[in-house]
DNA sequence: TGTTAAGTTTAGTAAATATTGAACTTAATG
DNA sequence: CATTAAGTTCAATATTTACTAAACTTAACA
């Protein structure tokens, strides 16, 4: 893979990302990080890379780190700091999700405390989709148990 | 439930659904369909109780028709349309989230295809991002079954 | 201990997005 | 048919969000 080739990728991982949450360069950093030799990057080789601006790079791998997408490692006799992709970084986006769906869970949830004496009929919808997002909270833990274990193995 | 806390509990729906990536509107749009009363409501009542704009009122449940959380309904001798949510509303939500998957998917797979002579070690990356992934999208739609199951029984 | 490099924070700006209001289309009813 | 109501579309505006550039902090090294 050419280092054009690496920064045209960047850049469609970034476009990609957005749709997931996160702002175009810190999908543009991460898509970088996928592909670029070494695996472990200066803020600076990012800047060159993705022509960004110094303050970008640092709260969007700020952001990257807090995610758990990306850490940050050091190197004997050298005052920089590097970012690599976390070994693990993918099953933290599912992690995210769980939490997410608590959310909803907990609206669900607020929601239904409010028609206590409502009849079953009212409370028909929130009651469906509370039981769908419990059922789909407890399934993603198990699903998330089978890939740690498919991991070990 | 009180009308007024029901136009509460839309404002909260609306604010926890723009993190899932609908608008703000559409959230309350359908905070507001799933406790009011009666369940089916006209343009012109989504308008009074959200106090929202005729336009974006159109715009909006275009879009939560789209995304099949909300269908249309017409009453004999009414010109009006209704709005009411869907049955299976949630479903369609793991539907999109495996649509967004195969995205990304797709994006671990072009970047493997330009790497193809490149040794593993600097595939790797890609590679885990790949497995994963793949591995998810086949537990969701298994996971679906499941819930498709339990509901016909 | 002064100088320089590395990184963070923040104020200002640019870009994107949601909402309104008004013009337009379509269809129902007197 | 003409009039009115219902709904859609679109241009303008308001709001939000991302990015840059510059000021600031911290720490390394001469």
């Amino acid at each position: 893979m050419k280092q054009k080739q690496r920064k045209q990728y960047a850049e469609e991982f970034g476009l990609a990302f957005e749709q997931f949450g996160i702002t175009r360069m810190a999908g543009r950093i991460l898509g970088w990080l996928l592909v670029c030799e070494p695996p472990h990057q200066s803020p600076q080789d990012l800047q060159d890379a993705l022509q960004a601006s110094k303050g970008s790079i640092s709260t969007n791998t700020r952001m990257l780190e807090r995610l758990n997408f990306v850490e940050r490692i050091s190197l004997p006799g050298d005052r920089r700091t590097y970012f690599q992709v976390k070994a693990d970084a993918w099953s933290g986006i599912m992690q995210t999700e769980v939490v997410a769906l608590e959310q909803f869970q907990n609206m669900t949830r607020r929601g239904l405390e409010q028609m206590d004496n409502e009849p079953e009929e009212q409370r028909r919808r929130l009651q469906e989709m509370h039981d769908f997002f419990q059922f789909i909270q407890k399934e993603l833990v198990t699903m998330m148990k089978h890939w740690e274990e498919s991991k070990t193995i």
